[in-house]
DNA sequence: AAAATTAGTGTGTACGTACACACTTTTCAC
DNA sequence: GTGAAAAGTGTGTACGTACACACTAATTTT
């Protein structure tokens, strides 16, 4: 009774033929005014919704998706979203979609273009990388576009020409971090911001999450006292210490995945403050676990990929179209609830 | 050249019609030993996956499911929850699904069966409901169970004999409610956990919650005084008055979605308090905003009906199997990113 | 006015799977 | 050793869409 409408129904209606609808609904033409406006009143009047399943089983071309991902050997950071992107191949392995994954060194800003490139010689319908890189990733975006191939990113902060993008909003994970240490604080409080190894890209990032918690304060009545500071990882211990000790520092916002060597070195140097971080790395965990850092705020960089190459996956074989920018949630992410997200 | 297999290639490897392979497939037999170990080591050795498409194309059954909720005019809290399913059946509206939506009363357990008997009249291929009411739900998953309907339940505590449920692990989430408060107040705190309208079910969520809450300082050495409360909504003012007064309490912790109505009070009674609760009611989010409620637990009614609802549909559709029971993180929300869930 | 072009229309087949049906070969009873 | 039943196998068609192709009718060209 609930029988699904087919061209052929919309034929009957219209008293045409099948080869006339088709011809209406690709819009490819030859066709009088008279069949048309009958064929548009059935669609309209039945509300007529092409059979995904049969669309896709007729155009049997194996559509193929290359991804870019830094490589997770060089940073922990991206092993789940190198997981994600695994589990989605596997998910639509029955499906006819073709997958290619390679990887860049995200402490080489030129190996994103040099293995884009490679990537772009395969002619894929589209193409999913991790924009790390501010110009390199332009350079990337164009070719994509220059060669009428897809394109989409995730992580890092969209770009203005691509197709589509997953990921969070930086600026305001910056503002939660602030939150969390101000409900804690006391309102006079000495606060310092740490970028970690800001050399290696990210430096972006780094800014607009400070950008982001600085502004949470200049919001409210709070007197904290910021201050920022950037360290390398190599010979942080005396920065870190000396850091503490002149400004009196409370808590810690760490801007990257690196919280868990702020979190040793005081450890080390037997001082206590309030850290916070980003992701869920083992070393930050056992940290967060043992209450030497306080808050983690979660980037999802799992979800992330898996989410936005679904995207792709689904609009290539069904055409389901997702908003352009998708930005995940902000989570937050304490001893307890740590382990929903592992 | 990456080429799907079809069933015709595993034919042709294996010198058989396509008819042999399709009986070995299935597993309807009338195929003899030396052409099943052939097909079988064709299937095998090219890792034969069959085509959603051309399958559910020709199995081209119209898929009912039926789905009965709480009535989001009796409590707010269930609108998300009628949303994400609204919004899945949108999704799949070009799809062979006939979803039927039905409501029962949360205050009347006794809807749940009436409603749930109407619905099952109906003999759905798949019956989705929130097992608000215990031995409610257990009559009704008994009748699923009997006519051969495939359950599955959101929200609430997964029963025995569902076949699929999607929630929250209550315990846990009591635990990190405990942390939070844990965190940012003395060791030797006074903390009132407060249950509201305890009468109109739910009261196995709140003990789960409660125990869950108080587990958390069993583990530790902090050494807060917990005392319990249920209060109705009706003459709560009192109450919560005196409870506060006579144990001093700096924090409360309300184990469903009426933490407005504490906060309410304490604004009335011009008392300050730390206060965490459940869900992000707008009641709720004025005053997490205003900082009468320092945090908010999000069960995410919504991604959990529809999440529920998507495994089904693609259950029915491609034959997805997903696993049986599906926690979904316990997520913190403070002013800052609250945003990210609306 | 016949031929050639163009506009408009309908038919048939393919996609990969599922299953009914027809067909061939084997098995077993009498 | 015939007949019938059973076991095993292959063919054909349907699902709904897309598109090539064949075809008719209208229009233009020669």
């Amino acid at each position: 009774m609930n029988k699904k409408i087919r061209i052929r129904d919309i034929a009957s209606i219209a008293e045409v033929s099948i080869g006339t609808v088709d011809r209406v609904l690709h819009q490819r033409g030859k066709v009088s005014d008279k069949a048309l406006q009958r064929v548009n009143a059935a669609l309209k009047e039945l509300n007529y919704k092409p059979n995904p399943m049969a669309r896709s089983l007729k155009n049997n071309k194996v559509h193929s998706i290359c991804v870019l991902v830094p490589d997770p050997n060089k940073d922990l950071y991206w092993l789940p979203c190198q997981q994600g992107i695994v589990s989605v191949i596997k998910e639509y392995e029955a499906f006819d979609l073709d997958i290619t994954v390679a990887y860049f060194d995200p402490e080489a800003p030129d190996t994103l273009v040099h293995e884009g490139q490679v990537l772009i010689d395969r002619f894929p319908d589209a193409f999913l990388f991790v924009p790390l890189f501010e110009q390199e990733s332009d350079i990337l975006l164009k070719k994509l576009f220059n060669r009428n191939i897809r394109s989409a990113t995730f992580n890092s902060l969209p770009k203005k020409h691509v197709n589509h993008h997953v990921g969070q909003d930086l600026h305001r994970s910056g503002r939660v971090g602030a939150k969390l240490i101000s409900s804690f604080l006391a309102a006079d409080s000495n606060i310092g911001i740490i970028h970690m190894d800001e050399a290696f890209g990210n430096a972006i990032h780094m800014q607009q999450k400070e950008k982001g918690f600085r502004s949470y304060f200049e919001g409210t009545e709070i007197k904290a006292n910021i201050y920022t500071k950037t360290l390398d990882s190599d010979a942080m211990g005396d920065d870190l210490s000396s850091f503490k000790e002149t400004y009196d520092i409370d808590a810690f916002f760490v801007t990257n995945s690196k919280a868990y060597k702020v979190a040793h070195m005081l450890e080390v140097m037997d001082k206590n403050a309030f850290v916070i971080g980003y992701d869920l790395l083992p070393r930050n965990i056992d940290y967060l676990e043992s209450g030497k850092i306080q808050f983690l705020i979660h980037q999802a960089p799992r979800l992330q990929a898996s989410r936005s190459l679904k995207h792709l996956a689904e609009l290539l074989l069904f055409g389901k179209h997702t908003p352009t920018k998708e930005f995940l949630p902000i989570e937050i992410i304490n001893s307890e609830n740590l382990m929903c997200y592992l």
